[in-house]
DNA sequence: ATCCGTGCAAATTATTTGCATATGG
DNA sequence: CCATATGCAAATAATTTGCACGGAT
């Protein structure tokens, strides 16, 4: 929390209670919930919230570096309160989205800039298959 | 072409020429088009194509696993003619996405499923950052 | 007091769907 | 023939935008 207001201070942005609570609700959760489900979730606490409001708070939190968008195949963006690059994993099933903290990934993104001779800036790995719960469960 | 023809064939889908040229044009070229851009590409030559059956038909090809959809930070879906898992490189100056075709990067998915449990069905690694014909111009 | 942020509604963009017609096997 | 595919237009879904008002600094 202190780091939102912080950086939006640097940023000579407005620290506003829409703002916390949309951030609040994105650190809360390891779910990387939509605009929309983030919208639903804060609206009965904050009735009056719009979902613009939410899409313009998570554009600027992206565009800070305060979290990060990410692209499932899905037709929405999807946010994650962690702004490190680190790998998802999906399940075609239940459709969740987790994070893999621990993972041997990390110098993906200097092999990359050697084989290719881009400047890589920011990487997303996306493994899509089933989850040990939906495994089981079949 | 016969890959595409055969794959119909053995799936009792029907091989038109609507079909044939959606998948000609994803094939020839490497600048990973969406919907809209191939749809564009075609109407000079069939101006009665519709912009729903290039979109219907994308998604017929996607799931017989002739070809691939991307997800790179766009509204829009792109599509590669190489439905084999490879990483792409999107520019983010120029937003040209490439294949990185010799990569050494094929065994993630195990390595993945090692990790966490899951069974790993597809992957998608995306590097963002700058091509070389951009960061030479800059 | 000033300027930025919010909320609302309308606009835009991507994609999907329903249905009548056309066409491949 | 007959089922499937096409083309059109309308519907849906996600996101963005414009603008007047309100609130933070």
């Amino acid at each position: 929390m202190n780091k939102l207001i912080e950086t939006l201070k640097e940023n000579d942005c407005k620290v506003t209670l829409q703002r916390i609570a949309i951030y609040e609700t994105l650190k809360d959760t390891k779910t990387h919930p939509n605009a929309e489900t983030i919208y639903k979730q804060l609206s009965p606490k904050y009735p009056t919230i719009s979902l613009a409001t939410v899409y313009k708070s998570l554009e600027l939190f992206v565009s800070l570096g305060l979290i990060q968008a990410i692209n499932v195949e899905e037709n929405s963006f999807r946010y994650d309160g962690n702004s490190k690059p680190h790998p998802h994993l999906i399940c075609s099933n239940c459709k969740k989205v987790e994070d893999l903290d621990e993972h041997p990934f990390s110098d993906l993104g200097q092999q990359v800039e050697a084989l290719s001779g881009y400047q890589i800036e920011k990487q997303q790995l996306n493994f899509y298959g089933y989850c040990p719960d939906c495994i089981q469960k079949s």
